[in-house]
DNA sequence: GGTATATTTGCATGGTGACGCAAATGAGCA
DNA sequence: TGCTCATTTGCGTCACCATGCAAATATACC
């Protein structure tokens, strides 16, 4: 549930921006789109979005030359909301174990 | 919203594994009893958990010479339930937007 | 005050990650 | 085939982070 390898696709604030930028744009945008948006050099972007996509964040769809990169929203809001569940529901489990 | 440095915090497996031993106890832990669960030493742990504190995962609460570290369990899953919210309603609000 | 225990902090080190550049790969087009 | 554009990958470098150790700090108890 709590995975290191999704925390880790997220921490890093290029790739939060990148994520940001795909969430606000509301459509697939392709590499040189996003690294428009990223001060770092399009091979760097491309691998932030290779990063996100292996965490399961994001999608990609190729298309003729292109790499239509999107963000998996459905899914993403519900593992964040699985995680809060999670949370919730250990803390309380413990707490009700702990008054036995 | 969404935040490097609470994503940050949880990119390293030895801080999950502090935060569900945590989340799992039910009950606020000291540094000495969670460095039971933790191959690394105990200043790696207080490390780690000021780290957990300070991204607001974890509270800290001193009496006599110990810190009994707790999970901030509904601020937590509160901010994950957050997350979720913004980015299902900035991808459809930016679906919205194109199809306009 | 002196000792013991719990925690934090300074420091050095090894490993991992982000970065830019250049080369390689893939796909369209003349 | 040759050319161009989009993307990926290999590589070297630099910065940051996790770690352990030792010293410092804080608190309790004698």
């Amino acid at each position: 549930m709590l995975d290191a390898r999704f925390f880790k696709a997220l921490c890093d604030p290029n790739r939060i921006a990148l994520l940001r930028r795909l969430a606000e744009c509301g459509r697939p945008c392709t590499v040189t789109e996003m690294s428009e948006c990223c001060p770092a050099c399009v091979s760097v972007v491309s691998r932030h979005l290779a990063m996100l996509k292996e965490a399961g964040i994001l999608t990609a769809e190729k298309r003729g030359k292109e790499v239509y990169y999107s963000v998996r929203s459905p899914d993403l809001a519900t593992r964040l909301r699985d995680m809060a569940d999670a949370i919730e529901g250990c803390c309380r489990d413990g707490a009700a174990k702990r008054q036995e």
